[in-house]
DNA sequence: CCTGCTACCTGATGGC
DNA sequence: TGCCATCAGGTAGCAG
């Protein structure tokens, strides 16, 4: 689950199950979700400790431990599933028939949280702190949090050079935004992609800013309605393609101008935008 | 420092 | 039907 919008909606249901819950044993079932760190090491940090508290910054989740942390990062289809025991997780997680693939899990007092990723590109790290986390510790402004103001994101614009698209998507600089909720922010804003970041004027630094605060509200808002359900293992976010006017529209006619939208590769990746009215 | 490219994995999809 | 290429909501690591 990827962007700031999903990890957040999971962060908030996964608060209820988990804080003050004392972590009893975890089982490391793939080691690849632990790479390059050790699975014991993992372990060693978290058996015993009462869960704290559930935190969030960009698209970084992580468990505050009475001591250390541990950090869970969803990348592109890492997700969370609940289970009511260990002996039903075991029942189900793994099996060839099931096709619920289970990294790490977690058992509560109460409880089993899994992290699941079929691809492996999750993981789950563990430190000794929230600063000793150097990924953590880079991150620029979360763009849900109070310090996202328009005059800080207009002295970041300006003090880079790189496409905006490209800039949205670093998150040093600021964090929880990544290929879809960019390709719609600068659709928003009417802006084009390739843009130098510092070549910005003032009005379209607010327009850009408004139009990310917007779209991952909207976003937020659509996650959270229904909320993630961690009992069902098929469990995703349902009807975001409703709100997306841009993303995935290659060919398709812009739903501002009607011209076709196109594809092209930035950063590796794709951007999605109308070139006649995104400017 | 900054930037661009690749690797990391698996599964779904579409063309031939 | 099978095979191959391409693509996917992300980031770490490394070279220049």
């Amino acid at each position: 689950m990827p962007e700031l919008p999903e990890v957040e909606a999971v962060a908030r249901t996964l608060r209820p199950l988990v804080e003050r819950r004392r972590i009893s044993c975890v089982h490391v079932l793939h080691a690849i979700a632990t790479k390059p760190q050790s699975p014991s090491h993992l372990t060693r940090t978290a058996e015993g400790q009462r869960i704290q508290s559930v935190r969030r910054k960009g698209k970084y989740l992580w468990l505050q431990l009475e001591l250390g942390i541990v950090t869970l990062h969803f990348k592109l289809d890492g997700q969370l599933i609940w289970f009511p025991s260990a002996k039903k997780m075991f029942d189900v997680a793994n099996q060839e028939e099931s096709g619920v693939h289970v990294d790490v899990a977690f058992e509560l007092d109460k409880g089993v949280l899994g992290f699941a990723d079929g691809r492996h590109f999750g993981r789950v790290y563990a430190y000794e702190s929230e600063e000793a986390c150097p990924a953590i510790t880079q991150l620029g402004v979360d763009t849900i949090s109070p310090d996202f103001t328009v005059s800080h994101f207009a002295e970041l614009l300006a003090s880079s050079r790189r496409p905006l698209k490209e800039f949205l998507l670093d998150q040093t600089r600021v964090a929880g935004i990544g290929n879809i909720y960019s390709c719609e922010s600068l659709w928003h804003a009417r802006l084009d992609p390739r843009r130098r970041t510092n070549s910005l004027e003032p009005v379209e630094a607010r327009r850009l800013h408004k139009a990310i605060v917007s779209v991952l509200a909207r976003a937020l808002e659509c996650c959270l309605h229904p909320p993630p359900d961690f009992r069902d293992p098929e469990w995703w976010f349902q009807g975001l393609e409703k709100i997306l006017r841009v993303y995935d529209r290659g060919e398709k006619p812009c739903r501002r101008c009607g011209n076709p939208i196109k594809r092209i590769a930035q950063a590796g990746r794709s951007t999605y935008f109308c070139s006649h009215c995104q400017k």
